[in-house]
RNA sequence: GCGAUCGUAGCUCAGUUGGUUAGAGCGCCGGUUUGUGGUACCGGAGGUCGGGGGUUCGAACCCCCUCGAUCGCCCCA
């Protein structure tokens, strides 16, 4: 009787290789991001008490009625697997008194979990990034929000093509207003109406303006706008965000119809959009949310944030092949008898190059800026390069050398190195076609290939003495 | 939750009026050759044709159910 092999779960999913660097591509530049605005680091657990989600959420959204994972534990208490971040991060901020950080910025990523139908860039088991202010109801906060997002962006190298959609909700009259003048103008015209929309009339009728049916378009265009019914603080509040994005530099398009799905945002609502995408082209969205924090019981609290779409980030990323498997050095050893030495060779190397790499760095940085201060404009762009460093050392224990050289081949190595036991004449060193482009190499970037003649020299007369019989072999 | 398309070896796929032991490339394992490993060649392992049921003398190919993926709707990141 065959075993049976599990299957994973719907929805989930399991990277690896390019796509894995992809994703640890995007969580590294977050953080880096992050703390260049100064967020603060916060974990939190993966589920809570279903209250935390409902109440904060609204009973009658779609995430909360029919898509959170929820369970009673062992002990008969109903538990959800989180299907957002705030609505945690507001609990945590309550309970672990962090109002004395107010006004706290925090990020975090992780896991989320949604029973959705799964869908390209759309799944179960997703992952977001995460970013907020909590406890600052100041139209700055917004826009510290908005051009960290748009740098974010930027630094992953995919900002071509998404767009900034931006609204203003208003104030919660301004936005009750509104939303009565809709449901009067769309209940008129409600026998034309799509099934889907006759069914928002009464469960969210904002989201009739986002229809899709064509059926609806033509009542979406004359529908009452929120700027009718903005109050002059609440004017005044999207003015001053505005202003801050353009004093900024970022752009953005006003976006009358977007509508944020969740109950508890106010004032700011925003989303990035690209086309490339398909369905799923929000690729990161957020707003304020005034309201929430007292709908678990705080005290009023206004706070912003945002959560992007880790998969969705990294699809962006991996089509514009910004993330690559790190090159490599690989070192073979030429049969049983070089076993250990190949190894200890791995180790040294291994050890001395985050100490060559500093050394390089702050040669150039010496170079680059000690000489003349004139120059700092021109430089940081040509120094890229220099803090991209992705590169490892291969130690190959495969049995067979044949396909140690093969693999090392495909495994896209710059530098191969050969070892043979001592008193062995035919000790020799191969360097394998570099796999960077002459575009790389002109640039003088810290590849594993200039890293390698770094080594070479410092070994010099050792016991290696890898440098003596060096061939190339040039790329096809 | 609704609609559509699809599901054949590890990967990418071929395989129609349903008919003998289901194929290719790449990968994997072994070997030969090449003046020392980028080549070429030989051989081998590996497939419940997503799963279950049905029609039929006989189905990977037809029908039903089911699971999954993809695309759209809904919703959202």
């Amino acid at each position: 009787m065959a075993i049976e092999t599990p299957k994973a779960i719907r929805g989930t999913q399991d990277i690896f290789g390019a796509e894995a660097e992809a994703f640890a591509h995007v969580v590294e530049t977050f953080e880096r991001v992050r703390k260049l605005y100064r967020f603060r680091r916060a974990e939190m657990p993966v589920f809570e008490k279903t209250a935390v989600f409902s109440r904060s959420l609204g009973e009658t959204t779609d995430v909360v009625s029919k898509e959170m994972y929820s369970f009673d534990d062992r002990g008969g208490e109903s538990l959800t697997l989180r299907p957002e971040f705030t609505a945690g991060l507001a609990r945590a901020f309550l309970t672990n008194g962090w109002q004395q950080h107010a006004p706290l910025k925090v990020a975090t990523h992780g896991p989320l979990f949604r029973y959705e139908r799964p869908q390209k860039g759309r799944y179960r088991q997703f992952h977001q990034l995460d970013a907020e202010i909590i406890g600052a109801a100041e139209p700055q906060a917004d826009v510290e929000l908005l051009v960290m997002a748009d740098q974010l962006l930027h630094e992953l190298g995919i900002s071509d093509g998404v767009t900034l959609m931006l609204n203003t909700l208003g104030d919660a009259q301004s936005r009750e207003a509104w939303r009565a003048a809709l449901v009067e103008y769309f209940r008129a015209h409600a026998g034309s109406l799509s099934e889907d929309s006759q069914d928002r009339l009464e469960r969210n009728p904002l989201r009739i303006l986002d229809s899709k049916d064509p059926r609806d378009k033509p009542f979406t265009a004359d529908a009452p706008k929120i700027d009718d019914f903005l109050s002059g603080e609440a004017q005044d509040f999207f003015g001053q965000v505005t202003a801050g994005l353009k004093a900024a530099g970022v752009d953005y398009v006003r976006a009358p119809a977007l509508v944020r799905g969740l109950d508890y945002y106010r004032h700011t609502a925003f989303e990035f959009v690209t086309d490339r995408l398909g369905a799923q082209g929000t690729v990161l969205g957020g707003g304020r949310y005034d309201g929430l924090i007292e709908t678990l019981g705080g005290a009023h609290t206004p706070a912003v944030g945002w959560a992007a779409g880790i998969e969705r980030l990294a699809m962006l990323v991996a089509d514009a092949s910004i993330a690559r498997e790190p090159e490599a050095l690989v070192i073979l050893p030429d049969g049983p008898s070089a076993i250990l030495k190949a190894s200890a060779l791995a180790a040294y190397i291994r050890r001395r190059i985050p100490q060559l790499i500093k050394k390089i760095d702050r040669d150039r940085w010496n170079r680059d800026f000690a000489i003349d201060d004139a120059s700092i404009d021109g430089t940081f762009a040509d120094n890229d390069e220099m803090f991209g460093f992705a590169g490892g050392v291969e130690l190959s224990f495969k049995h067979n050398q044949r396909k140690q050289f093969d693999k090392a081949k495909r495994d896209r190595a710059s530098v191969i190195v050969t070892v043979r036991d001592d008193g062995d004449p035919s000790s020799r060193t191969m360097l394998v076609s570099s796999h960077r482009t002459q575009k790389d190499l002109a640039l003088g970037a810290l590849g594993m290939h200039s890293l390698w003649s770094l080594i070479e020299i410092e070994l010099g007369e050792s016991e290696y003495s890898l440098a003596r019989d060096t061939r190339i072999i040039l790329p096809e």
